[in-house]
DNA sequence: AGAAATAATGCACGAATCAGCAAAATAAAA
DNA sequence: TTTTATTTTGCTGATTCGTGCATTATTTCT
């Protein structure tokens, strides 16, 4: 077998799988580890691929120093969007934290009628910020790793509110666990924040759909709708579609 | 599986959940705890994510408020740490809002034992941010203007709290009128500080000494000091040294 | 302050890598 | 074709790397 065509095939294996061994691709070539190693240091060599100990990953799939400021901005964009136009004028509404939370602050009107109580500072400040919405802000005990206020304060004040309509951020979303968290403080937060209002939009990235964390907050039929960047009628959310409205 | 493979996916859980624990990542991979830590270890080296204790969580979720230009911010970061020298350890401290105590909490220790409560969300974030101290933030409805929590729900619960000490900034302050305020809801939350502490601090950059706002919070007397970046033997000082301590 | 959870450290073992060398294959020249 | 030069391949031993385990610190919780 001709070296070229050897590189060829581990090429093609890479594309096809992202990455390869070095013994499976001996095994699969019926050459020595030796040869294997050389053909991999070859196409490192032009560029090709990326060699790493064990074996070798596609380029792309090494992702050398791509640091996104805020991961899925433009998904997360979209998914805000599409929740605003559930905000009518004149609502009281109702919002968790998050990145997405946040793009949501961004792209409220300056001039928007109505009110927002939070449990986050982070989206209290970008609205009082950036417009004069009222912004009521629910205090309580700050969370070190979401920066979201918890506690009992929290909720005693959040049972004492009623609102519209809330936007609550996923950690993990599933037809069978519905909307689940991995952190006891928050989870009590959110299903205050349900309590509290009369329906509730679950905002999530697609990438979040299936997956399950450790408590759960609610099952999906007590959504009024969930809300992804994927069109409502995508593959994906079909077996959401059954239980509660897709966005 | 490569380790690289395996850092990949401990990026993205940490894109999407903000937050992974060690025993979590090392269950869903299938390795030990070890291999976890240092891959944690590593990812953290090379500036991608940032490690805390039982796990990791996103340095992208980086906070967005921005200080373009503090005015005299050598002035106030040298009253931030006359302030904190009275932050002793265990103390439960009453922050205001300004950009004092933005400095204040900045350089309070990352593991300064107490507890601290504010109606500032930037303070409060701040403080959340850069240490593990406990904060607490008095929630309300969020001034457009000075980015502080007011209204009857904050004065409602300050008075049901009690802590040793409180910082306070000042808008105008003068040996005649004490200090002052223009704006009535910040004047009344700043009552309400006071009343909720057995002890007050005021902060203030000497240029607003001698001066005065529209409506009075608090008589000098009832302080138990005044603290400014000037010497205490300062000329200026004198008089107001005659009524409370001056720092 | 004590108990439990988490992290760091040192060690051992296997797997992967590397360098140099000899054999084999291929290409080029006589 | 034979001979020679060049490239490619496989092997050996030394070395590094990745992982898990045991032990010791450190942190957190109560």
């Amino acid at each position: 077998m001709l070296q070229e065509e050897r590189q060829n095939i581990i090429i093609n294996q890479i594309n096809l799988h992202h990455k390869v061994l070095t013994t499976d691709l001996s095994k699969l070539l019926n050459v020595s580890l030796d040869t294997v190693r050389r053909d991999l240091h070859e196409l490192e060599e032009s560029g090709r691929i990326v060699k790493v100990h064990g074996g070798a990953v596609s380029k792309s799939f090494h992702l050398p120093f791509q640091q996104p400021q805020v991961y899925a901005r433009e998904e997360k964009k979209e998914i805000a969007y599409k929740a605003l136009g559930l905000f009518k004028e004149g609502m009281n509404v109702l919002m968790g934290g998050g990145t997405i939370m946040l793009e949501l602050a961004r792209i409220i009107p300056k001039n928007h009628k109505g009110t927002v109580f939070t449990v986050s500072p982070l989206v209290a400040l970008e609205i009082a910020q950036r417009s004069t919405i009222r912004v009521i802000l629910i205090g309580g005990e700050v969370s070190h790793d979401a920066y979201v206020c918890t506690g009992p304060t929290v909720i005693s004040q959040l049972s004492e509110l009623r609102v519209d309509l809330s936007f609550i951020g996923a950690n993990g979303l599933s037809v069978k666990d519905g909307l689940t968290d991995n952190d006891w403080d928050v989870m009590q937060v959110k299903k205050a924040l349900m309590k509290a209002s009369d329906k509730t939009a679950v905002l999530s990235i697609s990438e979040k759909l299936d997956t399950t964390q450790k408590m759960q907050v609610s099952p999906l039929r007590s959504f009024e709708c969930i809300i992804t960047e994927l069109s409502p009628n995508d593959k994906r959310l079909q077996k959401y579609a059954k239980v509660t409205k897709v966005v």
